[in-house]
Formats: C-alpha cells, structure tokens, sequence
DNA sequence: CGGATGACGACAC
DNA sequence: GGTGTCGCCATCC
C-alpha cells in the first residue's frame, strides 16, 4: 500500500520524521525505502528545502558534504550528539534503541 | 543512444 | 582510524 506513494513522498515523510537532536543515514532510509543508497541521496537531493535534510548524514556519521557544511553547524544547534565533526552514530542508535 | 556525473555504501590496504 | 577504489542506479549532456 505504501507503494502507491512516490518514493520521494516516502522518503520526505522518513526525514520529516526525524527529532531534533537525532539523525538517520542514508543507507537506513535506502532499506526503508527499498532502493540503492545512490537512489537515497538522489530523493533526499530532490526533497524540498523545507525538510530536515541536514538531519540525514552519512553511514559513518559524517554530514552530508552539501551546501558548504552547513549540515554540521545544524546538527550542533540542534544538540546532536558529535563527536568531533563526525555524528556520534553508534550513539544515536542506542537513543534511538532507548527511545 | 552512449558516456559522464552524483546529498552513498561497503570493502581493501 | 584514515584513504582509496569499486559497484549500483537514476539523471544529465
């Protein structure tokens, strides 16, 4: 049923989704999605700016290289848990486990 | 139609 | 842990 969503709607809807402070990968909204990761950071391009895109960061935590590194100045305000200028990952999952 | 490009991921060194 | 390379898919020229 959710198949007659455009993978572009489903996936505006997952980065939507996401909290303050937290943050999710592309390769976790490719599986949610079912497409290759490529095609993850394609949808994620093509969402609207109004959308939490700097919230979606790499596998290894990094941020998206885009709009100049604006990305990692977000994720600070918002408290994300950094470490360094990589995301803490491993932390965000086990927030995320205790959530 | 063919080749190059890109908001990626995993693997090898 | 960091860097380099390949693979994969869709879009652009």
């Amino acid at each position: 049923m959710e198949a007659a969503l455009s993978l572009l709607e489903e996936v505006r809807r997952i980065v939507d989704a996401v909290p303050s402070g937290q943050v999710i990968t592309y390769g976790e909204i490719a599986s949610l999605v079912g497409v290759h990761p490529r095609q993850a950071g394609r949808l994620v391009a093509r969402l609207e700016d109004d959308s939490p895109w700097w919230r979606v960061v790499y596998s290894d935590g990094s941020p998206a290289t885009c709009h100049d590194g604006a990305a990692r100045t977000l994720l600070r305000e918002e408290e994300t848990p950094m470490c360094g200028e990589r995301v803490d990952v491993r932390r965000l999952l086990e927030q995320r486990r205790s959530s």
